[in-house]
DNA sequence: AACCCGTGGGG
DNA sequence: TCCCCAAGGGT
């Protein structure tokens, strides 16, 4: 839940979804489609579906049981480097770096004095923050929580709040006068009008729907045919939606 | 590697 | 208003 979407708007839905599903053969026993519609207004709802997915494999691979090992967290989908690490560091309390995007740019910004816009992940940049993990697995778990917390909350991305950080005398990027971002820094994707847009008005309706709606329910949502028939199809190959009938649509039932 | 994938709050 | 940004992952 926490990919890309802050805190404090994942922490209400985190709560109602551990209350229905404390576990995860108790999410991998009920419909993909249900994970989808309790995802609510998260965004990128195809992070639903694959933790549902990921409680399916955990079920019937590990016996119900999360795996504590970085290897077999990287197969389950929708866990990639940043969420494996995470739950092997925080979880199971195991010395890993973590390198999410507060991490990312504190790191950046305090070390290498200058903003990292990257998002990938390298092995260099493993090496680098583990360098910076104190050797005892629990204190570096903390440590770890630490650096995001730094960037989350002091070393933030718009206007670092300098002075009341704890590592400001030994910040490179202090110490070279706060450079700006250099480069022509990412292009902020646009939303509006977007296939996103669309697949997210579509993915709406279904949500909030507990029957099957038909075509001309989900045509008035966009006037476009042309894209909303492409969003849709988008939603129908990625697994969010299916065809119950001809021409009606709902979210997974199995 | 570049691009795709949602949503909402804050400056 | 518009733009930026957010505990990324998959292809």
């Amino acid at each position: 839940m926490l990919q890309q979407t802050p805190v404090n708007r994942v922490l209400p839905v985190w709560h109602t979804w551990l209350d229905r599903w404390p576990t995860p053969p108790a999410l991998a026993a009920e419909p993909a489609g249900e994970a989808v519609r309790m995802w609510g207004r998260l965004g990128y709802p195809r992070r639903a579906l694959r933790l549902h997915q990921a409680a399916v494999t955990i079920t019937e691979e590990h016996r119900g049981s999360i795996p504590d090992d970085l290897e077999q967290l990287l197969r389950l989908p929708g866990v990639g480097t940043y969420t494996a690490r995470a739950v092997a560091a925080f979880a199971f309390r195991q010395r890993h770096a973590v390198i999410d995007v507060n991490v990312r740019r504190f790191v950046g910004r305090a070390i290498n004095g200058r903003d990292d816009q990257r998002t990938a992940v390298s092995r260099q940049d493993l090496e680098l923050v583990e360098s910076l993990l104190p050797q005892d697995a629990e204190s570096a778990a903390r440590a770890s929580a630490a650096f995001m917390e730094l960037g989350a909350l002091v070393c933030v991305a718009r206007a670092p709040r300098c002075v009341a950080c704890p590592v400001r005398q030994e910040c490179a990027w202090q110490r070279a006068g706060s450079p700006a971002v250099e480069g022509p820094g990412r292009r902020a994707q646009s939303y509006a009008g977007t296939d996103r847009q669309v697949r997210g008005l579509l993915l709406a309706v279904l949500r909030e729907s507990r029957v099957p709606v038909r075509q001309d329910i989900l045509d008035s949502v966009w006037d476009k045919p042309v894209q909303r028939d492409r969003a849709l199809r988008g939603l129908l190959d990625d697994g969010l939606v299916v065809a119950v009938a001809p021409g009606v649509y709902a979210l997974p039932g199995e």
